[in-house]
DNA sequence: GTCTAAAATTGACCATGGTCATTTTAATAG
DNA sequence: CTATTAAAATGACCATGGTCAATTTTAGAC
């Protein structure tokens, strides 16, 4: 009953995949072209859009997908003992999701779930963060203020993480690094 | 020497403001065509890209115009004693910002300037409410911790401020509206 | 008035994302 | 093996934003 997928459907997305990641290898996000990703997977134009909804979802998946490998990356790293330390530990993400003004963009766009049942990779990778961030501040050895609840500590964190890239990409502010501008936020908000 | 705009100019970028404006009070942002300005413009569509360098462009005058108007609105009322205060205050801001999905990723898209000498009105709107944060948490009137600069605090009810909208549109955690949501965000921030 | 150069306007054309009726392929029954 | 049917793939076509060489209009000089 839960068998209506074909082995030719998973294949032919794979293609699609494959031939999205290497376009985005040789030319950035922003470069690419659907034109271009179903000439190298060999399918027909119309078949992109059979398995994807529009270029944003391919975006989504190969972003989302991108981001949740860095979070579980950093999820296996040390906890950090300052803000300091939690804005080093965050540098990975921070250096993909700068990496092109378009990342930001579909990754901004792309941060709440569409719908409850359809919540996308990116979507998924916010919540991962937020969980990240929430077992980092539950955490004793790093010291957080205790008049509010950790959960809202957790989802500030990710409130001025938004922030500090916004500004980053701001040519009246992006002189100061996303990093040296997190750490006075954490800081102060950690208490 | 600084007089090299025609009348004609400015008549014909009048036409296209007013016929955006026109579309946009019928049918929305997200449903304004370029084909359809130009048309009640009465002009060619070459002309309306001599005008505006995209359809983004054109997005960001009316937006911004729009936000730095409700600005100005709040500005002229009294000084917020509480977070809850600053909340109600914002509110005409949050409800043009949340009117359409579409207007709140053009005023992200567009919230960093692009240059340092062609900062457009959502910028501007932007740098408006940092401004008018700063002015509130430097009024005796609304009580504000003092272990940071008060510039840092702006900083962070801006940061807030997205935070809060961006979940607005997230099927996961869109039940709470902006507001309620806000309040505990500034309580916790301004201490 | 007329000439001239610069500014403004035009619209055919292009680039690219997205649609859908039709055709092809795979799975299943007999 | 063949017929049947549902899923998958196709590609011509459309929608819309954006470009640019050619044309028209304006401002200033004489």
């Amino acid at each position: 009953m839960n068998k209506p997928v074909q082995a030719r459907t998973l294949k032919t997305r794979a293609k699609l995949l494959d031939a999205a990641s290497a376009v985005v290898a040789e030319a950035g996000y922003a470069a690419l072209r659907v034109e271009e990703v179903v000439s190298r997977a060999g399918v027909a134009k119309g078949t992109f859009f059979a398995h994807f909804r529009d270029k944003d979802a391919l975006m989504d998946q190969l972003i989302g997908a991108r981001a949740l490998d860095i979070l579980a990356t950093i999820s296996a790293g040390p906890q950090p003992r300052t803000a300091r330390d939690m804005v080093h530990a965050l540098r990975p993400l921070i250096d993909f999701v700068t990496s092109e003004r378009y990342v930001f963009d579909i990754v901004l766009r792309y941060s709440g779930a569409a719908g409850i049942s359809d919540i996308g990779p990116i979507a998924q990778s916010f919540e991962r963060q937020y969980l990240l961030s929430l077992q980092w501040v539950s955490h004793p050895d790093l010291p957080v203020r205790d008049d509010i609840p950790l959960e809202l500590v957790a989802e500030g964190i990710g409130a001025f993480l938004i922030q500090a890239i916004s500004l980053k990409f701001c040519a009246l502010h992006g002189s100061v690094s996303v990093e040296d501008r997190l750490v006075p936020y954490f800081e102060a908000w950690l208490r």
